[in-house]
RNA sequence: GCGCGGUUAGCUCAGUUGGUAGAGCAACCCGUUUACACCGGGAAGGUCACAGGUUCGAGUCCUGUAUCGCGCACCA
């Protein structure tokens, strides 16, 4: 029927094909379901698959994290393509406010000049210019990668669209009383300069001084004598018996870093007797924990260190200079003032450092936004059903409590819950320039404010708040953003909710939970049925794929220029299951690479034999290639359950082996017999080609580059692999099925 | 401190309601028989971390221990 077509001389090159194979499918425009509709490979009427995909950040390119997120969505994804649903895979970036910014920040620097300098307009270009470079190559990379995304619909979190989305979305909670601003403590990032919220912070073990001051009657702890200034209030535990003659709000005058203050005793259950000398003070402006009591107790706060990191006035003698470098002095002045008792030189502290720009933390208390997680929603108009009198704590707990969704692996439930117990209002104002301005006016002379998704009418009376929104917000809206909310979309009402979320167990927090949160709320219903997390990549020795690695990291590029991107993604299926952690190193790797290879020349042998085939009508097969016949249904059976259970590693290890172990090294060893000796002959050729048409088919969704180039090459084929069915019994049968096989089927 | 996970062949890891241990790579022996040496055949390799318990039967369920790792909270 054809000519063997020449590229089978020689051996299988990825890189030859791949760029080509992925040009086809995009021009194909199959990836988009509408066009699949329009071209009759999917049923109009066909039950959904969306897949909404995790927006890279535009800070540069696309890492070994990336490269497993894509693979494992792209596999599910093309199941239910080849499955007949309509499947959409929607693609985009986010521009990931403070870690884009601080990108720019450090090139900036490099030339010589400060943010400060450009202003805001100026150094937003540069900002803008960055992200649209990082943007394209992200998407460069992610088709190299082979995910068929929809391009069509493609998003960002920063459009126009999108931005709309926004302050709809934030203007819905400012009018329900959800979002609020006032003065809580929050961490600040002194050298980013900006707030950032909980998750974002990096606790480092630092080792540290400890040390023990005389403080009146008492002996108190600190490994930062720094914010000791202002500390007018010491705490002890009420039950503790070494303090019992002290009486709660008892003032005693002490001598302390300048001079004699009066402090107040406060009796509270929140000291550890154990911890040093059971005796602490407290500075509420610079402390979480000491904040939370100075509320309980109606305490002063003072601000003792400023926005820079450096001391106030109220530090007197050491005002204006930095905290690090304050230290030392203020602690060399209580020794002189006879008031150090000791120094632990072991003391291992817990520093909370920014995760994007590595600054320290300081807490401060600060004007912000916040949106309030346990305050009841309001009743009101067109409120989703079931909302009212509702926390959004509630709202986010709901669905994994009532099992509406499913995390895979099931244990991150109880990581979700135990964050949500401990979840703290969320502040949602950052001091950057960079992402979604917040869409609040002040009025320049009556000091009102005005919220609405546009400016009000009077502009020149009013000045927009300076802040940008935390980059999570316009993520936590993601699922429908992407889809066209706040307006009711067509593609709104088909694909969402999605059908699963797919990303790395570190964003669950970050992520997952404020997507349920604001889906929950606004729209009412659930963002996604499963949560898919899987685990961190690490290199051969354990480390986790990082920049910082430098030349030990992956890098998926080079990867797949040398092995093809099948390879790569086989390695990343095989062995690694949700949530663990995959170690991936290059002989894997190569090892697949040879199975492509395989595949290749397996190919080869079985177009050389069967080329005399009638496919049109099939030769029956005798009792023995039957039974081997039916051994392929079987495991088609049985990994067909075990996509659908997101069993990916099995499916693709079984595959494996099916193919290189039972289909080349007995069924095409056996046809060589067969057609030698023209025993059956027919038989063994039709085997040849149904197995070979079947296993292309099964293993297009695990290495499709592969798959596709061989399904183009071979005879009678009129469409695409990407939009074939996935092989059924009834599809791939040519001979006829023993009962067996069918009562499995059929159950 | 609370919680979670890992501990299975030399290495990396699978192992789905409990039913006589699996894969890839590495190492060993044999073999170039025309799809493929990016190959084939063969053999070897594990008291499934440890100790108890449930069971006719435990890698799998329960309790405890060790060890490595992760998350959360605290850290005056």
């Amino acid at each position: 029927y054809m000519e063997i077509n020449e590229k089978f001389l020689k051996p299988y090159s990825p890189k030859d094909t791949e760029d080509n194979i992925y040009k086809i499918w995009e021009d194909s425009g199959l990836f988009n379901p509408d066009v699949s509709i329009q071209k009759g490979y999917t049923d109009h009427n066909a039950e959904t698959f969306s897949i909404i995909l995790p927006p890279p950040n535009v800070t540069g390119s696309l890492h070994t994290g990336h490269a497993l997120m894509l693979v494992i969505e792209d596999i599910m994804v093309r199941y239910k393509r080849m499955n007949g649903y309509k499947t959409l895979w929607l693609p985009g970036t986010d521009h990931a406010a403070i870690a884009t910014q601080s990108k720019v920040e450090k090139i900036v620097e490099k030339e010589g000049t400060r943010k400060s300098d450009l202003g805001r307009e100026a150094f937003l270009k540069r900002v803008e210019e960055y992200a649209l470079n990082s943007h394209d190559e992200i998407v460069r990379q992610t088709k190299k990668m082979g995910a068929s995304l929809d391009w069509s619909r493609e998003a960002f979190t920063l459009d126009d669209k999108r931005t709309f989305a926004v302050r709809t979305a934030f203007k819905k909670m400012y009018d329900d009383g959800l979002i609020y601003r006032g003065y809580r403590i929050v961490n600040w990032d002194p050298k980013g300069q900006t707030t950032i919220s909980d998750d974002e912070i990096v606790y480092e073990e630092r080792k540290s001084k400890f040390y023990t001051f005389k403080y009146g009657p008492f002996e108190i702890g600190t490994a930062r004598p720094e914010t000791k200034f202002g500390d007018k209030y010491v705490v002890m535990h009420p039950l503790d018996t070494r303090y019992k003659d002290f009486e709660h709000m008892q003032k005693i005058t002490v001598e302390w870093i300048n001079g004699p203050i009066e402090a107040t005793i406060i009796k509270d259950e929140m000291i550890d007797m154990e911890f040093g000398t059971g005796v602490m003070t407290i500075t509420p402006w610079h402390s979480h924990e000491d904040f939370n009591l100075a509320q309980k107790y109606n305490l002063e706060k003072e601000q003792i260190i400023d926005k820079y990191g450096k001391l106030l006035p109220i530090a007197q003698e050491f005002a204006g200079i930095k905290i690090d470098i304050a230290r030392q002095n203020i602690v060399d002045k209580l020794k002189e003032k006879g008031l150090l008792v000791s120094v632990d030189e072991n003391y291992v502290n817990r520093i909370a450092t920014a995760e994007r720009t590595g600054g320290t933390i300081e807490p401060q208390i600060m004007e912000q936004w916040f949106i309030d997680v346990n305050k009841k929603i309001p009743e009101r108009e067109n409120l989703p059903t079931g909302q009212a009198g509702k926390s959004l704590k509630e709202l986010m707990l709901e669905p994994l409590k009532n099992e509406e969704i499913e995390i895979l692996p099931e244990r991150f439930e109880k990581v979700y819950f135990n964050w949500i117990e401990n979840l703290r209002d969320w502040c949602i104002s950052r001091q950057i320039w960079y992402g979604h301005r917040i869409p609040v006016w002040y009025n320049k002379n009556t000091k009102e404010i005005y919220c609405d998704i546009n400016p009000p009418k009077d502009i020149e009376n009013w000045e927009q708040d300076p802040d940008t929104l935390d980059t999570w917000f316009s993520s936590g809206l993601w699922t429908f953003s992407t889809l066209g909310w706040p307006n009711n979309t067509e593609d709104l009402k088909t694909y969402h909710p999605t059908n699963v979320i797919e990303t790395g167990h570190d964003i669950l927090f970050f992520w997952i939970a404020r997507m349920i949160l604001m889906s929950k709320y606004l729209l009412g219903v659930n963002p996604f049925k499963t949560i898919y997390l899987h685990g961190m990549v690490r290199t051969a020795d354990g480390k986790k794929m990082s920049k910082s690695l430098g030349e030990k990291a992956i890098d998926p590029l080079t990867i797949i220029e040398k092995y093809g991107n099948d390879a790569l993604r086989m390695a990343m299926i095989v062995g690694n299951t949700p949530g663990n952690d995959l170690k991936l190193n290059e002989n894997d790797i190569r090892g697949y690479g040879k199975f492509a290879n395989k595949i290749w020349n397996a190919t080869r042998f079985v177009l050389e034999q069967t080329n005399d085939l009638d496919l049109k009508n099939l030769p029956a097969f005798d009792a023995e290639d039957q039974k081997s016949h039916e051994e392929l249904q079987s495991l088609i059976l049985e990994i067909t359950k075990e996509m659908n259970e997101y069993r990916f590693s099995i499916v693709a290890e079984k595959l494996y082996h099916y193919f290189w172990h039972t289909f080349a090294d007995v069924l095409i060893e056996r046809s060589k017999v067969k057609i030698l000796e023209n025993k059956n002959s027919d038989s063994a050729k039709a085997l040849l080609y149904t197995h070979l048409d079947t296993l292309l088919k099964a293993l297009h969704p695990f290495i499709p580059f592969v798959t596709e180039e061989i399904w183009s090459m071979l005879p009678n084929k009129d469409r695409l692999l990407l939009v074939e069915e996935w092989p059924t019994y009834a599809k791939a049968s040519a001979g006829k099925p023993s009962n067996d096989v069918l009562n499995k089927y059929d159950a």
